[in-house]
RNA sequence: GGUCCCGUGGUGAAGUGGAGUUCACGCCGGCCUGUCAAGCCGGAGGUCGCGGGUUCGAACCCCGUCGGGACCGCCA
């Protein structure tokens, strides 16, 4: 059908006979005979010649044969791969014809409203940054298979329908033909089976599994979402670490990123104490300082006798942040349960402007300069309270401080761990096109597709180590691969979450009213599922009140 | 469940009470033999989401409704 691809031919190939096949992406006529046709497929254009007159139009899908030939020196594009080629000579043939396309098949689409973009979704994905996209994350998957296959980790598929797990999400139910009131759900993540492979002597289980989670939609969240999960027996802390850490970095590497093939470690007492986050971004440097000591004899009463007092230099910013934004800051830091936020502005003849300097002696400003190094133009944000809310508090003022420069290109950022990238994959999660009654007569067969997949930008890293209860020890990881939010739930929430949640799942799981009757033979593999009559699609019920799901 | 924002040719935008809905790209036709987002000339394409109201007059204001989006709640 073909000799070589649309983006394979160089001058070396200049003499030979070429046949390409692609999509039509632009066409420039001169007259009646001649035209140049860009032919295009994944791996990029070829500008084809035409001097006979061939009537093709955009995205028309062609057969072209023809002489690789030299351009002129003068029409050489050194902006195209293939930029130095032409074909030559060329004969034309059309394999399908095409309507012209609703919106442009190259960058411009990104303006493009995503919803008529994801109506046409053939077409975008034509495009080379969604292909790009497409080939980045299998290429990243490859590369986390690699790695955990060549630590021994063997590949397990666990089961789409099940009963209920009992975690924090709302499960996606799906009900069962054969016992009508029945349902099974859709898994939020594998979390049970894979101690059971432990149980079972699997040793070093993983996968990279599809997780779905009913819950409220934002502009980074989804549906369903892929999340790297792991689980090892006979290992400590460490093992993990440099387990999950190999593949991390292997995914990194095969997304053409820099890892100076390292992680870095630090505990979490060190992250909340240097960052005041547990998910600190090292590109930026404002790191908190320990000013107790400085204050230690302090008059100022909301200093005096205060747990722990930590300070930010927010370098360079004084100007930037009137008396609007921090009284914004102090509210955020007061919701935050902060008493209260301290804030000093250094003036160009380094004295300190503040509400709260005329409480400060001339020692105590001295020293706190020196500890924050401050210079003139600096912003000095300041909590006293118990420690851990200190320095929660300003991390986040640290970081939303460093995103607005970021935001403003004033600090390099690595690409697109902070950029939102466009969707790559198809549209994976699908959403009713209105509201799913449930009843009889609606199927979810009609549904449209009206939410994309985002592709990780920031992969949150949530890595998660339990023991499993009965069986060898055992650690678990979770590396999701989804752009959650940035702001979710902080480890030590997230910790204090699982632990109510696992409380109850014991009691809970002898109180899902689990039929016994012969059950549907669902082969979805080795774990035989069971549908389970739902009253509540809520999993943990001492979160959140029961729900009918009868309407 | 809540708050806010947006619906104008195929696409993206402008127009916020009064002249003929405007512009760019795309599309169709003509000219054009070295373009590469080709160029020049001409043309077609609109229920201004829908319904009601206010007004001499509504794309514009009000009410309702449908659709989309952002955020909060929610979400390992």
């Amino acid at each position: 059908m073909r000799t070589h691809q649309c983006g394979e031919l160089r001058p070396e190939h200049i003499g030979q006979q070429a046949t390409l096949t692609g999509w039509v992406a632009t066409r420039r006529e001169h007259g009646e005979k001649l035209a140049f046709l860009d032919i295009r497929d994944y791996t990029g254009v070829t500008q084809a010649v035409v001097d006979n007159a061939v009537d093709v139009r955009s995205e028309y899908v062609v057969r072209v044969t023809g002489t690789v030939a030299a351009r002129p020196a003068e029409n050489v594009n050194d902006g195209l791969a293939t930029g130095g080629i032409e074909l030559q000579d060329c004969v034309v043939e059309i394999l399908n014809i095409a309507e012209p396309p609703p919106f442009p098949v190259n960058e411009r689409a990104d303006q493009v409203a995503e919803n008529t973009r994801l109506q046409y979704r053939f077409i975008d994905i034509r495009r080379e940054r969604m292909q790009r996209n497409l080939r980045l994350r299998a290429a990243v998957n490859s590369a986390i298979r690699t790695s955990m296959e060549s630590q021994g980790f063997v590949e397990v598929e666990t089961p789409m329908l099940v009963p209920s797990t009992p975690e924090g999400a709302r499960e996606f139910i799906v009900p069962s033909r054969q016992q009508p009131g029945s349902f099974y759900a859709l898994p939020q993540s594998p979390q049970l089976f894979k101690q059971l492979l432990m149980v079972a002597g699997i040793d070093r289980y993983y996968q990279i599994a599809r997780c779905l989670r009913d819950e409220d939609l934002r502009a980074d969240r989804q549906y369903e979402f892929m999340q790297l999960d792991a689980e090892m027996s006979f290992v400590d802390q460490d093992d993990v670490h440099t387990a999950i850490g190999a593949a991390v970095l292997a995914a990194a590497e095969a997304a053409g990123k820099d890892t100076g093939g390292e992680i870095v470690k630090i505990t979490w007492h060190e992250a909340m104490n240097r960052f005041g986050s547990d998910k600190p971004d090292l590109r930026f440097g404002m790191e908190l300082t320990e000013l107790t000591a400085v204050f230690a004899a302090t008059e100022f009463k909301a200093f005096a006798g205060a747990h722990a007092i930590k300070g930010v230099n927010a370098a360079g910013k004084a100007d930037e942040y009137g008396r609007n934004k921090l009284d914004g800051m102090t509210d955020k830091a007061k919701k935050m349960g902060a008493k209260g936020l301290v804030w000093l502005k250094v003036a160009a003849d380094g004295a300190l402007e503040s509400p709260v300097a005329k409480f400060l002696s001339e020692s105590e400003q001295a020293a706190l300069k020196e500890a924050l190094a401050a210079q003139p133009g600096d912003l000095l944000l300041i909590v006293a309270d118990e420690w851990a809310t200190a320095c929660e508090v300003l991390g986040t003022c640290a970081a939303t401080s460093a995103a607005r420069l970021s935001s403003r290109g004033r600090i390099a950022t690595c690409g697109s761990s902070t950029s939102r990238c466009s969707s790559a994959s198809m549209p994976s999660a699908v959403a009713p096109s209105r509201r799913i009654t449930h009843s009889p007569s609606r199927t979810p067969t009609t549904c449209t597709c009206s939410k994309p997949t985002r592709w990780p930008c920031a992969a949150r890293r949530t890595t998660s180590c339990s023991t499993a209860g009965s069986s060898a020890p055992a650690r678990s990881v979770s590396t999701s691969t989804s752009c959650r939010r940035a702001s979710s739930p902080s480890w030590a929430s997230a910790t204090k979450r699982r632990r109510r949640s696992s409380a109850s799942s014991s009691t809970r799981s002898a109180s899902v009213p689990r039929r016994t009757v012969a059950s549907p033979s669902v082969s979805t593999g080795w774990w035989p599922s069971s549908p389970v009559r739902r009253t509540s699609v809520r999993s943990s019920p001492s979160r959140r009140p029961s729900r009918a799901w009868t309407r």
